[in-house]
DNA sequence: GCATGATTTAACCACTTAGTTAAACTAAAA
DNA sequence: TTTTAGTTTAACTAAGTGGTTAAATCATGC
């Protein structure tokens, strides 16, 4: 995904991630992605030596991207409101870089969820504390009361899943209309930005 | 996924939409499917000439199922926002008694969309009705300007999306306790309701 | 020059898959 | 009784699959 130097290394985890990504593990071939890396299977199995760490290997990579780094946004001192804009807009940006992250994770988590759990055990992923933050807000009257989970899982769908469903959005909503498809995505971040707002802030004349 | 008469082409087809929706075309394996079914092999090619075959008939099933009669809501004489509130009950009932739908056809229509196009095409869906509606509830003030195709992305995506993601939202949010996470699919709809009504119905004091 | 590691080639193994086939059996219809 | 469709069994094919191996080649630095 990122720009690699062109080590024979790196050249198999840049193939692998693109045939990966599409294809998913079931329907990736060892071929496949030699081809894409310009070597033999061969050397492929002599540098990852079997299908499954080539996987895990790369799936590790992708979650530690699909989990942005909202940490850093979370833990800031700003408005609530505001640290919502920032995570909308980081989570659309790296989105439209990647767009086919979403289905390829929504498959393979679903496909075997274990590969998710060891790495969130991993990274000590704990959402407790954005809840809490989201919490402090509502109980101040900053925004409507509901229940932190909801607010958190509604932001992001609205970021996600219109890239998952791509194929969809693109033929239906489109006509594959590539430039109508790609100015939809990037209005994407204003519109739930908005929405979000009207959806939850309480304009401050009387406070519930 | 209906409850069916228990003719062997009717095991089969239930068997099969089992298999296919949990493992994906991919994943499928027709030995698996005619274990399930109760019959052998032989039998599930004397019905079903081929793998392919029998799995574009369940796609099609399943895109049916999956694009729920919103017609009927969408051309009744109802407002705009009651229209909203039922689609959204319908979505959440159906993906609660279905969850691993969206995961399946997000991994399909990805693996290959030509199956979604022919059945887009038979079933001459076509959102303008839809977005027209949208638009015209806009322009007489009842709910805030935005594109029609942004709004109704936020709304399919809320409704979707969570079940899409089921394994993360059980393991991040509710550590697998699944009394928790049948409770949290179960306030989906009141919960989506109010975040949309909120985000676009203006009071009706001074009209945009 | 020589040693070392990277790389290729090409054959190979063990296994799985979708799909086929032939033979026999069952049950109900004609 | 005979015919017919449905069903089973079991063996088979053809084509993949991931993975291994041995030998030869290439490039580099010591």
């Amino acid at each position: 995904m990122e720009p690699k130097k062109d080590s024979t290394e790196d050249k198999i985890l840049e193939a692998a991630t693109n045939v990966f990504v599409t294809k998913g593990m079931e329907g990736a071939r060892m071929q496949e992605i030699a081809d894409e890396a310009g070597i033999n299977k061969a050397l492929l199995h002599y540098y990852f030596r079997s299908k499954e760490r080539l996987f895990e290997a790369i799936f590790a990579e992708i979650i530690k991207f699909a989990f942005p780094k909202i940490t850093r946004i979370v833990t800031s001192d700003e408005p609530i409101v505001s640290k919502i804009e920032q995570v909308i807009d980081a989570y659309i940006d790296l989105l439209i870089k990647h767009p086919f992250i979403p289905a390829f994770v929504i498959k393979e988590i679903n496909r075997d969820p274990s590969g998710l759990f060891k790495l969130v055990v991993k990274f000590g992923l704990n959402p407790q504390a954005i809840f809490d933050q989201i919490q402090l807000a509502m109980d101040r009257g900053e925004i409507v009361q509901m229940q932190p989970r909801h607010l958190v899982a509604n932001i992001i769908s609205m970021c996600i899943f219109p890239f998952a469903a791509r194929p969809i959005i693109s033929f239906v909503l489109f006509k594959d209309d590539q430039q109508a498809l790609d100015a939809f995505y990037a209005e994407r971040a204003e519109v739930i930005k908005q929405f979000v707002i009207n959806a939850i802030v309480i304009k401050n004349k009387e406070k519930v």
